[in-house]
Formats: C-alpha cells, structure tokens, sequence
DNA sequence: ACACCTTAGTTCGAATTTGAACAACAGGAG
DNA sequence: CTCCTGTTGTTCAAATTCGAACTAAGGTGT
C-alpha cells in the first residue's frame, strides 16, 4: 500500500527547516539584488555571470558550462551575455575545437566592473549571512547544502 | 582607515557556505518548478499561494500580508491572485474594516486543488532535501536559516 | 473640519525568464 | 563515406517579475 498511502508530511522541525530556507532565499536574493542594482547597475545574475567567468581558466567559459554553473537556462544565458556584451564586459569567441561552440569571455572592462562591485556585495552578504551564524552553523550548512547539491545534480543527468 | 580598507573576503569555509546555498537555492527551486507545473499545472509561487492561505484562519488574508508572507512585490502578488481568480482557486472580498482592503480567500476548488498537490511536492522536497540532511544537520539549518531570515526582516522595517 | 503624511492595491511599461522549435554541427556505428 | 543520434547556441512567443506612478482611503494633529 506504499504508492498510495498517505504521504509523509513534514515535522514541524523538517517544516521549519524547509521554510527556513525558502523565506531566507527570498530574502537574501531581494535584498542582494537590490543592493547590486543600486550600486554598480547590475543584476544578481549578471554578477553572478562574471563571477564564474573570472574564476575560470582564462576568464572564459563556454556558454554550456556557463549555463550550467549559473543553473539558468541556455536561452536565459544568451540574454544576459548579449547585454552584458552590449556594455562591453563580456566579449563572445567562436570555440577553436568546435565550431558550433561560443566561448563568453571576460573583457578588461568587465573584470575591473567586477572588482568595483565585489567589495559591496561580499560586505552585504557577510552581513546578512555569514555574521550571521557562527563557525560551527557555517561548516554543517556548507557541508548539508553541498550533499544537497550534489544529489541535485545527479538526478540531472 | 576602516571604510576604504580592504574588504574582509569570504575564507574558503564561508565561501562553500554561500556557494552552497545559492547553487542549493537554484537547482531547488529549478526542480520543484518542474514537478508542480507538469504535475498540478501551478507555479512554485502559486502552489506557495494556495499554502499560505490555507495556513491562515479563515484560509483567507490580506493582499499586503499575503505579499510579506510569500516575499514577493505588491504587483507580483496582484498578478498571480489573478491568475488564481481566473482559475477559481482563489477568490477575492473586500475587506470590512478598510474599504481600500482587499481580502485574498481560498475557495474549495482552491482547497482541493492543494489537497492534490500537496503530496507529490512534499514527496520532492523530502526527496531532495530532507531525506539527505541528518537530524542534527535539519535543526541546525532551521535554526541558522531562522535567523537569517529575522535578521532580514529586521531592517526592512 | 482641515491639511498632511502614510498605507492599500492596482495599473502600466520595461526587463527578464522559460521551454519549445529550430538550424548547424559533432561523433560514432555500420 | 553515410546515416543517426545527441549537442550547441539562438530565436521566438508567452508568461512572469519588478519598480514607479497612480487612485483612493486611513489616521493624525491642529
């Protein structure tokens, strides 16, 4: 009677680790966002674009790759790249060993973008965040959310 | 010297800390989306929606408090209620103490429709989350992500 | 009663996101 | 080589999101 028993719902400790998260996510992404807008006219995802990029080999990636770290789609990703290559901190390059691939590489401009907007996003999300919680908090979470992760991955290929 | 100073960068605990969250945060929500819309034909938020009303005495609140509970724009919200109007899983009144109140109240399509979707989403989350975090790590993370999230809340106001 | 500031919800336009459809190519099996 | 299947990135229409402007009403002090 497995399938259709009734299902397991939560505890109240399960539901309060669940809500836990989503609100604080909400929160912390609204927060950020607006805070990034404000102060150096980007999105979160933007940010988050030249992140990758700068700590890639290279400070290029190809847009798959991209994609997939970001965790957007591919068409959301071709969005950002062409605007992000119209203010001119992100360049495109045809990929040598493939030639249906794009390589979104990371200009001058877009790292120095990059190094004036980090200090007030990191300062932000240490005060919202990691000040927050102490040490001990910090590793479970990292570790607990790194297997969550990971196990999220997997069932995606 | 402190306000131009260097800023105090994330050390590589806190750093998987936060990459964890927001990466956890996104391939979540990227899934859960999945489930609900091919299996209920509801968005995450309003699946979010239809939960909170139903929370509340009455199943029933107010467009402001409904917005502050989901996290979400005044506008956003108005959107999605109507949505939800338009599919009979939600009703609007107005409110009888403030004539500019609007009253958002689940109907019983709304409870049913819930009722339905409830197992399977929860079936997720404990799939992807819950079941992969340990007692010790869940209460950790409730507690943790609580306060994160008061904090946040803090200085909306 | 009056002016004044705040609050509630909606409307509007612009920006963003998504999945599906598409065209072009890669990488093998035969 | 040739067919076949899977990948790559883009385009497209539709849905959603946000913030700013707006209307209307509450609440306060005088």
């Amino acid at each position: 009677m497995s399938p259709l028993s009734e299902p397991r719902w939560l505890d109240p400790d399960e539901a309060a680790a669940w809500r836990g998260f989503v609100t604080a996510s909400n929160l912390l992404n609204r927060r950020l966002e607006r805070q990034l807008k404000e102060d150096s006219g980007l999105s979160h995802q933007q940010y988050e674009i030249l992140v990758h990029l700068s700590a890639a080999p290279g400070g290029s990636l190809r847009m798959t790759e991209l994609a997939d770290n970001l965790v957007t789609s591919k068409s959301g990703l071709t969005y950002q790249v062409t605007q992000l290559e119209r203010i001119g901190l992100v360049a495109r390059r045809s990929c040598p060993s493939d030639i249906r691939g794009v390589i979104a590489e990371l200009t001058d401009q877009g790292r120095e973008a990059l190094r004036q907007a980090a200090p007030g996003h990191v300062a932000l999300v240490r005060e919202l965040l990691i000040d927050v919680l102490s040490r001990e908090q910090l590793a479970v979470l990292a570790e607990g959310l790194g297997a969550v992760s990971a196990r999220l991955r997997l069932d995606e290929a």
